[in-house]
DNA sequence: CTCACATATGAATAGGTGTTCATATGTGAG
DNA sequence: CTCACATATGAACACCTATTCATATGTGAG
């Protein structure tokens, strides 16, 4: 039944949307390293060497986009994924890529 | 065994480069459209509303990214998506999002 | 209150990207 | 060969985006 159908325009924009913000390196690797449980923004700047600035900014647009969410806990910001999707879409698409160039050696 | 740890700087990159790729609504229409099958150029461009040219250069992109490929038949060029991951990590995305958007309305 | 810590915001900038226009290349018919 | 069709390529441009710097806001301790 659920044949999957060519999504409309606007549907597409949306996904696009989407991938867009995936498809940024540095947004990538906080996305990943958030995978496991929440952290605060400093951590996620000092772990991945980046400036607390541009980590700000990112998780702004991922906030915005509903990929992360953020809570106070006192001082501290904690970030982690919004829900399960994102990061089922994140470790499924990280299997994809695995199995292309596991051929690829072929 | 296999938990989904944390990809290298250089796995990320990759991997961005293709979200990067599906970031993009004109790019992913292309891709949605030909999930069922071959399509020559000057057809996705008419079906899609696209200038040709426009149509060849995104081609160029997903061919390079392996995401797409062609093969000549005659005149004509026929576009597909690479490979079955490809084709599986759209429908799965696709599927993510009506979820989400699912979940929203509740 | 002040101070230090943690995070967010705004402006500025350099580099990248999607699109268009003009044109080149490839392919088969006649 | 020429011609028309199909696709590809290159340059130019307008727009967007990631990053940095400076600074503001929020929060708890003392």
């Amino acid at each position: 039944m659920s044949e999957t159908r060519v999504p409309s325009v606007q549907e597409v924009s949306v996904l696009a949307e989407t991938f867009r913000l995936l498809g940024d390196p540095t947004r990538l690797r906080i996305l990943f390293y958030c995978l496991d449980g929440p952290k605060p923004v400093n951590d996620i700047a000092a772990s991945l060497d980046l400036s607390q600035t541009l980590v700000s900014h990112h998780l702004r647009l991922l906030r915005a986009a509903r990929l992360m969410k953020g809570e106070r806990r006192s001082k501290q910001v904690f970030y982690q994924l919004a829900d399960c999707h994102v990061s089922d879409m994140l470790t499924d698409m990280a299997i994809h890529m695995n199995e292309e160039d596991a051929e690829q050696e072929a």
